[in-house]
DNA sequence: GGCAAAAAAGTTTAATCAATGTCTTTTATG
DNA sequence: CATAAAAGACATTGATTAAACTTTTTTGCC
């Protein structure tokens, strides 16, 4: 399956950078993963305590804090919710999200050109990008 | 002053699409010109208040609603925050955001050329964009 | 012009969704 | 075993929308 495959390039990158991919971490990245939408940390939340009824906000926020960290997880800015990363080996890329309004499936693109484009123009106005955000809505080639 | 003339310029496009410029939506329109940063619904909100005490969120957004709708105020999805457009003469252009993190100043941008290599990105994959938001952060030219 | 009907805007109250703070307890690791 | 990182518990703040109702504005018609 790629679930688990995914699973383990995660684990293998926590051990390489010496972080703890504790037992919550590894849930809350299981249901990332088993969604192929985004989802909200809320609806997260209600999953997570179908496994461990004590999980409260902070449960699923820290743990998704960690993951955005490792870079295993994206937040959608947009729309307040999270995707799984799927080029999490090839560390710290630029994200590029292009979102289905209608279906909610989120497809992450990567430009290099994208990318440049965005530096230079900040480039000529003075400014050093630390972090960007793309995000385009709109609708995917399988929605009518 | 530029801020009355940026009122002005609001009032005569209203006029045109035959849209109402009431004073709610006046005075949220004009707190927000005073501010040369981002601000928030609620700091509007008791900026408001000031001037009139029955003001609840839904005042502060339904007025943000119609000034986002006309587009003479974008909302900053990043950090949930509003500015002052002041290009609004040209109707619904892409917008792209340099937002420094330190001083919190928001610079808007204008790159055609951003905005075309959104869209071809997004051609490749057969999505038909509607909305993009562009935000980048970091440092700008005056911060150290 | 004056007025009824319809449309738009605004008010109120409440609920929901999203995120963070603080303090205590647990757990991993040197 | 000491320490630091993580998780738990509890509460609160912040952001946004919903629903029901009232007021204001517009507009066509007498």
């Amino acid at each position: 399956m790629e679930i688990s495959a995914l699973l383990e390039q995660a684990k293998n990158v926590c051990q390489q950078r010496g972080v703890r991919f504790t037992p919550v971490r590894e849930q809350v990245f299981l249901l990332l993963a088993k969604h192929s939408n985004a989802v909200g940390a809320y609806d997260l939340l209600s999953e997570l305590q179908t496994i461990d009824p004590a999980a409260k906000p902070a449960t699923i926020y820290r743990a998704l804090d960690f993951l955005g960290q490792q870079g295993f997880v994206h937040k959608i800015e947009s729309i307040n919710a999270f995707v799984m990363c799927h080029h999490f080996s090839d560390c710290s890329h630029p994200v590029q999200l292009l979102i289905c309004d209608q279906c909610g499936h989120v497809e992450e693109i990567q430009s290099q050109n994208l990318d440049l484009a965005i530096r230079s123009m900040a480039d000529a106005s003075g400014f050093n990008i630390s972090h960007q955000i793309v995000e385009a809505h709109g609708k995917c080639q399988r929605c009518p």
